[in-house]
DNA sequence: TTCGTTTGTATAGAACAATAGACAAATACG
DNA sequence: CGTATTTGTCTATTGTTCTATACAAACGAA
């Protein structure tokens, strides 16, 4: 409420412990939820492995241990933390995976560094009339027909992103099926003759999780995911992918290199 | 939680209504408003410019009216809908604003078609020893001395982005000032000789606006910005700004180009 | 005017969220 | 061992959210 004006001076270092909103619509179990995930990544919190006790992050955040426990229980949940009577509650995982997005990008690469064991899994597909929005992504008549591929991405056991991709279902008649005995978009690409490819262009946005994406990236309720609508263009620049995947926020960050 | 298996063949297409989650931290009202939110900007609601009776859109969310009506209340408070006793509930607002980022990226050009009205605010400068992380991005020593801008932006009278920026202050004594005057980073620069600059790079995340975002962008909690973490260097490629900056996630959409 | 449609208001009860205080159980440490 | 620390469980109370039902007020059209 407090509306700083025009040639203020100065305020806290960022970074600093975030206030609650009360009868807001958000419980507060689950703001301080947020708040201590998004602390613990940005390692401001826990940076040794271990929180504060309950009763010292109940006062920092001004409410009642049992919320805080709600707040540390989701997380437990979560599998951001873990709880062990007497001794304390500690980070399960604390690093943000970063997907780079350039010209060459496969979200797929570049990431062996950071995590040891990585999936893919198909879904769903089918083949289906294009809706307005792929045709022109994909640079097609709408209604042509294109196959769609729903996949999730797994990195250490956890669910990472949700994408949605579509292809030319003429150009590419059995992609899914590549796709399935490949378990790669790049493979998938080369059966059908593509031995490179681009990124030709990237939306970014960010949003609550649908009930869809809540149950197949495991989140509870109120989690925010990235999205990142991409083009994909062959040798000749002609469209070949058109994609939405949905990043879990919490586990992605999406790194832009823009060298000139 | 039905979790679909590999191999599984189709779903429904996408768009659909989606689902509301019971107990679990986000209110029904506040899970609703951010759907229909995002289903106007998404030109699946409202596309005539007037939301469908109070009871059928409860039906269709499975909530009582009431629950329904708050949700309403909550977005004619954001200035999203308006709504007129007897005639109905009304779209106020509706397209997404579109940033560009690419080399040249600079966050006020490009967006003069698509806004009548844009303004850049000062909201608090200070001069302060580095942390790690700025120093790193700046390039400098951790603690050397750095000013701080924290900077609204608003386009057609409401805020769309927050944003925190670092400069070396032993190379731009008085930036803060500059800046104040001009009312410009590219004109502030200028005024210590830098003719041109670049973005180096953009790191993008999402997350649930905190406290102060939410008074600063007349959000309502619960509300997510998309933060864009940017590198800028002049010429000779010596970093010369970083910045955090978090847009309205509602209002704002990253474009990223990546012509190779 | 009369009627149907739509938003606005009121009231009461059920479900959930948050607070308060007390005590149990596991761990670490002297 | 005994004590302090810390997480886990229990009960009770209060406030917010959601549901259910009813009716009022404004609008548009026959």
């Amino acid at each position: 409420m407090t509306n700083r004006k025009t040639g203020a001076v100065d305020l806290s270092g960022q970074g600093q412990d975030q206030a609650v909103t009360r009868k807001s619509g958000v419980a507060l179990w689950r703001q301080i939820a947020d708040q201590i995930r998004q602390a613990i990544s940005a390692g401001t919190l826990g940076t040794d492995g271990k929180l504060p006790p309950e009763l010292v992050l109940s006062e920092r955040f001004g409410v009642n241990r049992h919320t805080l426990r709600s707040a540390i229980a989701a997380l437990v949940q979560e599998g951001v933390l873990r709880a062990e009577q007497g001794r304390g509650t500690f980070v399960e995982s604390r690093q943000k995976l970063s997907y780079p997005i350039s010209a060459r990008t496969r979200f797929s690469t570049g990431l062996r560094s950071q995590t040891r064991d990585r999936r893919s899994l198909l879904l769903a597909h089918a083949v289906e009339p294009a809706t307005k929005r792929v045709a022109d992504g994909l640079g097609l008549a709408e209604g042509a027909p294109v196959v769609r591929l729903e996949t999730l991405s797994e990195a250490d056991e956890r669910p990472v992103s949700r994408a949605t991709n579509w292809f030319d279902a003429e150009r590419f008649p059995g992609y899914a099926e590549a796709y399935a005995e490949t378990g790669s978009i790049t493979l998938a690409f080369q059966r059908f003759g593509i031995g490179d490819y681009f990124r030709k262009s990237t939306l970014v946005s960010a949003r609550h999780a649908d009930a869809a994406d809540l149950a197949d990236l495991k989140l509870s309720a109120g989690a925010i995911v990235l999205v990142a609508i991409a083009t994909n263009v062959d040798a000749e620049g002609v469209p070949i992918q058109y994609a939405e995947t949905r990043f879990v926020a919490d586990r992605v960050e999406l790194s832009v290199s823009t060298d000139a």
